[in-house]
DNA sequence: CCAACTTGCTAAACCGGTTAGGCAAATTCA
DNA sequence: TGAATTTGCCTAACCGGTTTAGCAAGTTGG
């Protein structure tokens, strides 16, 4: 183009990122220049682009599992706004993995990504206290490292669960049994915080055969056995909180196999959502987090951090919402 | 690095880029940089080495909508497998604007990807013919364009529609409907045509109240209206595939509004799978499509090309199978 | 002992932009 | 009319790599 035109790149390159009057090019070239590019369509090279100006446009999006749908709502919304303020997406699943998350956010680090926003596997203190101290832009999303402080949007888990304990109660639940993940993250671990201060708020007893905390990999292989314990006499379970939308599901499944009665023998509400729960039968009872805004106050933060610095860390806790359908006993 | 080993970035280049022994590099120079690249925690700027190789290693997904549970599921198939061959991926959602498409392949372009794998809108031939023409590796997944001769991996919709009317008919339905999106996606029209053949096939009457195109923004509010039709006495329908999962899930609201027993006075077959799909009452007899193998088959092709360049286009039809549940009637 | 190879590395060009500094011509001012 | 400004553009360095050609020193062979 400049050798075409007999123009030098310096001034074309001036001219197409708009500074051509303050840097006093004149109206003709200017228009020479604008009109060549778009009859040739050109378009600059982001490689050569980024690497001059240090920076990429990019962002990068680190999460557990893209076809997730938590996660691929909250991708939505962050592609979207990201891409208002002309930044592209990149973004890999971890598979829950921390070796994959470390070399993914060192790949992207790679790809000279402005930020970072991520869904850790939490077990991985290492690189986030490396981005922290090399001050690189990133923001936290959904899990947290409690002894680090960075930006961190999160939802209430333990308000949450609360809400779900409590609604069972309302509807005259007393023996009211957990159904989680094994800790590791701090979310879930929050969430059992919840039932558990839920249920002593209301003076209910939570006996050994209440809480079951499974195995990310096999919790449907689990489940049966779950079954087993918190129906059993002395238990004899009339409510459970689910702490994930996939437990619920597959919760659901072992209960339609033992044909136990929702919510007349057992009433559920499910922590997190699924498309499909108010058709399920019953209608489940599910704690909405609000996802979307989740997903947008990463991008919010993110982009401030990247205009104005890092300054202060921001910490934000989103409240869900309950949607009460039948499954509760209502 | 170059300055304070005192060796040369060339030579450096060479040896961190494992060429160290072909190119007569010294193992005493070899270890020397290799060791210092770890220590100091070296690694490349991809934008430089992107620019300098001309190739960024990035590959760009282009979808409708990441938050749809069929896009994600394919993106992460493609994310994963693309990882695997030293791929990035970079995505972005068009929500079904033509204008947008081109955006961001445009801006896929900017950033220097080495292929892309796109589920048009289809309203865009302008793109894809540009594409085509300066033989640029990409692989159109889910939607063709019929007119343009390219890679394309999709299901077969015709077969998969065909098997939700059979097995309709199996079940000793003879008024079946049909509910679906107004056309422009070759799709779409596919899954019409397949439900058409299907009906001729049995020798069974398509009436004019049967077929329901509806619009892809405001399906929810023409529903009820649909089902009024297509309940009234002069139909009477006893039997309804839906095509897609997420008219399903809608129509069945409106069913359940209508207090319409599924499958007893309608039974219904979806077109396409949702999570929770089994644990709705009834349960969803659904025509699950190959999902994974699609974008794994997409990434595949596209990797060939890239590897061997563009020498013939591929078209690969993935069959569908059935997963019988009662709403079907069974 | 000198020519011919081999070994081990470097210099320099290039990828395609951005940006600071500077130069020549045109214009304004005294 | 000559000096000072302004205008309009270009040169060159740089971003951080890759890659080709080639140089100098060491080794081998006749």
């Amino acid at each position: 183009m400049s050798k075409r035109l007999n123009i030098s790149k310096s001034t074309i390159s001036i001219v197409l990122n708009g500074h051509g009057d303050e840097k006093r090019v004149s109206k003709d070239t200017q228009e020479t220049i604008i009109k060549f590019a778009e009859e040739n369509n050109y378009r600059a090279n982001q490689l050569a682009r980024g690497l001059s100006r240090g920076k990429s446009d990019m962002i990068g999006l680190v999460i557990p599992n893209i076809s997730d749908s938590f996660y691929a709502r909250i991708a939505r919304r962050i592609e979207t706004k990201a891409r208002l303020s002309g930044y592209n997406v990149i973004f890999s699943s971890t598979g829950e993995s921390k070796e994959r998350e470390s070399e993914l956010i060192e790949s992207m680090l790679d790809r000279q990504v402005d930020g970072l926003i991520i869904a850790s596997t939490q077990q991985n203190e290492e690189d986030i206290l490396r981005l922290k101290k090399s001050n690189f832009p990133f923001v936290l999303i959904d899990r947290r490292y409690p002894d680090i402080e960075t930006n961190f949007v999160g939802v209430d888990n333990v308000g949450g669960v609360a809400m779900a304990v409590e609604q069972l109660v309302k509807m005259g639940r007393k023996r009211i049994g957990f159904i989680t993940l094994k800790p590791g993250l701090e979310a879930i671990h929050e969430r059992l915080v919840g039932y558990q201060q839920t249920m002593k708020k209301f003076e209910l007893e939570v006996k050994d055969g209440f809480v079951h905390e499974l195995n990310y990999e096999t919790f449907d292989e689990q489940m049966p056995a779950v079954f087993e314990i918190m129906l059993n006499s002395s238990n004899d379970i009339d409510g459970i909180v689910f702490a994930t939308h996939f437990l619920t599901a597959s919760g659901l499944r072992e209960m339609k196999r033992r044909k136990v009665l929702v919510p007349n023998e057992v009433a559920i509400v499910s922590f997190g959502q699924m498309s499909a729960f108010d058709l399920v039968d019953p209608p489940i009872t599910s704690i909405a987090q609000p996802v979307e805004d989740l997903g947008g106050r990463a991008v919010d933060i993110l982009l401030e951090n990247l205009k104005d610095g890092i300054t202060a860390y921001k910490q934000e806790m989103l409240d869900s919402s309950i949607e009460v359908r039948k499954s509760c006993g209502a």
